[in-house]
DNA sequence: TAGATTGTTAATCGATTAACAATC
DNA sequence: TAGATTGTTAATCGATTAACAATC
């Protein structure tokens, strides 16, 4: 990584995109890609993606391209996906499930390490060998187990109470599916995932394509 | 509504968060907003706002603002929330559940009609009042049905396959959960959530606030 | 070396913000 | 009418694209 300089956001949001792209190419056993071969596939202009990269240093070589396994390490390592995070879920209905799941499932670094929960029945169960465990203990947990990362799979009304929490226990990162806007702290992470909102994107693409 | 001027994506992504902030003022039993307060409230500036709301016509009154209940209502129209989605899910897992649960939950004008499985052992079961049918007989259902959205939480592997039925049945929009980037025709809409790309986003963030 | 392709600067484009005249 | 606040035009800012010199 190069200079100091403020990433803009929506390179970020590109990041991830590179590094899926990145890993299908490495399944295909594809060694090398130039950025012009590479615009074609993940459909951004090449220029962009050698500005983009280059914001974290010159990754590629001149005359060749960039090297697939070396870019996708560089990516990996930029999105800090070289370390690993501690999690827990707060909710444990459908949307906690999937989560639970989900991460499991697509293993990496992050790690469901508990998921909490008012309902006591449903406290005890085991979703994919995590333990579903009261409410009430969560900000011991979090504390004990130096958990990083909290996801928020409450209804809407507990969410903004539950994040308190959890930041006030010391998660470094917010991951929040509750339907409203959530108020961190500046040192907390605070990443959104508004579903409805997408559903009502959605719904207006579809009525301008008639 | 307005001119005929391309409205652009940022303009659009926004129109549900006036929506929901808009909806909580409603609840709040407040009648009128002017953009100044609005701004404080949301964390838009004003003039954002002014502008944002102007590419569709002018909802505001000079000297006065914006009365919430009407401003609810037009952007509810132009996000075409005013008209009913019939919509299938494509796999009854954790993800699927939770989609369904969630929708019907949300109730509005979105209503799964039917979710579709290749995995027999689950199929016949209700989750929340909607069938788990054989996938087999999706295209024929969505053309029967007049489906209107196909929800996409499959797996990796099936998703392009399946959102191929979906637009081939007759389709006006794919809501994909798959981590994947889909292909679908000029006419079909499509909305994606890159859930492992909005954890890599947290990662990011969680690793620069240190 | 010649050819290819990056890294980087400059030009363009689009989105946001500021300013203010129109008007309720 | 005077005051407030919109609607809209103009200015600014930032992000994307184009161009090309550096270099492998």
């Amino acid at each position: 990584m190069k200079k100091e300089t403020r990433i803009s956001n929506a390179v970020i949001r590109r990041l991830p995109r590179y590094r899926r792209y990145l890993r299908e190419l490495q399944k295909k056993g594809i060694k090398k890609i130039s950025s012009n071969e590479f615009s074609i596939l993940i459909g951004y202009t090449a220029s962009q993606i050698r500005q983009d990269l280059n914001n974290f240093g010159g990754f590629g070589q001149q005359g060749y391209g960039y090297n697939v396994d070396d870019l996708y390490n560089e990516i990996s390592a930029i999105l800090g996906l070289d370390k690993k995070y501690r999690m827990v879920i707060a909710g444990a209905g459908n949307l906690g499930r999937a989560i639970a799941n989900y991460t499991s499932y697509y293993k990496s670094g992050f790690l469901v390490e508990g998921i909490f929960e008012t309902n006591t029945e449903l406290i005890g169960e085991k979703i994919h060998d995590v333990e579903v465990m009261d409410y009430e203990g969560m900000v011991e947990f979090i504390e004990k187990k130096h958990i990083d990362i909290g996801i928020i799979c409450t209804g809407k009304n507990s969410a903004q109470e539950v994040a308190d929490k959890m930041c006030f226990a010391g998660v470094r990162g917010i991951w929040n599916f509750a339907p409203l806007d959530l108020e961190v702290p500046g040192h907390v992470a605070l990443e959104q995932v508004h579903l409805s909102d997408s559903l009502h994107a959605l719904a207006y693409h579809m009525n301008k394509k008639e």
